[in-house]
DNA sequence: GGAATTGTCGAGTTTCGCGCTCAACATTAT
DNA sequence: ATAATGTTGAGCGCGAAACTCGACAATTCC
C-alpha cells in the first residue's frame, strides 16, 4: 500500500515552480537539481502533468516549465491523482474499474470506501501553494540559523 | 497505492471462521472453496495470522483453524496490519522506518500524516464481528430471495 | 503400530510494474 | 546553421507479489 515515487517528485517539481515564480522558465535541469530528482525520470512526470493541464513547458534556449494556474488553484487531490492514476486502496473503487463482486457484496467496498472518501477530501483542502508556502517558510529558518 | 490480495483474502478468511462459530476447526480446503481462495496460498496467510495471534490450528484429521477470541475482539487494523505489515501510504510513516529527510522536511510526511492516522483510526474502530454480520445478513438475504 | 489426514514451512517460479536510462526527434533563440 | 532546450517511446534491471510444490510434523483412527 504505497505511493510510488511519481507523486513525491512530481509535487515537489510543482513545489519548485511555485517557488520560482517569476514568470520565468525553470529548466528541468534545475528542478531536478534543488529537488534531487533523476534528471531523465523527471521528464516523464513533466510530460504527465503538462497532459492533465497543471504545467506549460517552453522548447529552445531559455525554456522550462512553468505552471500553468496560481498555485493557490491547484489542489493535491488533482495533482497526486494525475501522477498516480489513483489514490484508490482497491481496484473496486476506482472510477471505471468495477467492483467484480455482486454490489453490494464486496467486503474490501465496506472496508474502504469511507476511507477512500475521507482521503480524497483532505487531499482536495491541500493547496500547491500551501506546501510552497510552507517550504519557503522553511528555507528562511534555515538561512538564518545559518546566518547566526 | 494498492494493498496487496493478502489482506483480502486474509479478511475474508478470517470472516469464514467467524460465521462458521461452533468451535469446530474449519480445514484450509473448506475456507479456500467457500471463499475462492487459492489453497496454497491460504496456507501462508494463516501461518501469518497465526503466528500473530488471531487463528489457531489444529492438525491431523478433524484438524483446521478456529479463531483465538471472539471476533467482537478482534479489529481490522490489526488484522490488516499483520498481513499487509502497515497501511502507511509512505514509508516515512512507518515505524521504524524513518524519514530519511531532515525532521520537518518531508513534504510527503506533511501531506499524509493525517490522512493516515485517520486511516488507521477508522480501521480501528471495524471489528470483524461487523462484518462476519454483514455477511450472515448478506447471505440470508440471497437466501430469501432464492427461495420466492 | 501403521496408514490416512490435516497443518507447517521454506524454497522456487512466474509475472508485472516501478524506477530509470537512452536515443531519436521537435522546437525555438541567437 | 547551430546550439539549447523540451518530447516521446522503447527498453532494461530489479524486486515484490502471487502463487506452487515438496518434504516434514502432528494427530487421529483402525
Amino acid at each position: 500500500m504505497k505511493l510510488s515515487t511519481k507523486s513525491d517528485y512530481g509535487v515537489r517539481a510543482l513545489i519548485e515552480l511555485a517557488l520560482s515564480g517569476d514568470g520565468a522558465p525553470v529548466q528541468r535541469a534545475e528542478i531536478a537539481s534543488r529537488q534531487q530528482i533523476p534528471e531523465s525520470y523527471l521528464d516523464h512526470l513533466l510530460g504527465q502533468l503538462r497532459r492533465d493541464g497543471f504545467v506549460r513547458s517552453v522548447r529552445g534556449p531559455g525554456g522550462g516549465h512553468l505552471l500553468t494556474r496560481e498555485p493557490a488553484e491547484m489542489c493535491l487531490l488533482h495533482v497526486i491523482e494525475s501522477l498516480e492514476g489513483s489514490v484508490a486502496p482497491i481496484a473496486c473503487l476506482e472510477e471505471g474499474g468495477e467492483c467484480t463482486h455482486a454490489p453490494g457484496e464486496c467486503v474490501q467496498c465496506w472496508v474502504w470506501e469511507d476511507i477512500y472518501e475521507e482521503t480524497r477530501r483532505r487531499l482536495g483542502d491541500i493547496s500547491l501553494a500551501d506546501l510552497a508556502d510552507r517550504v519557503r517558510d522553511q528555507r528562511r529558518g534555515a538561512a538564518a540559523n545559518y546566518s547566526i
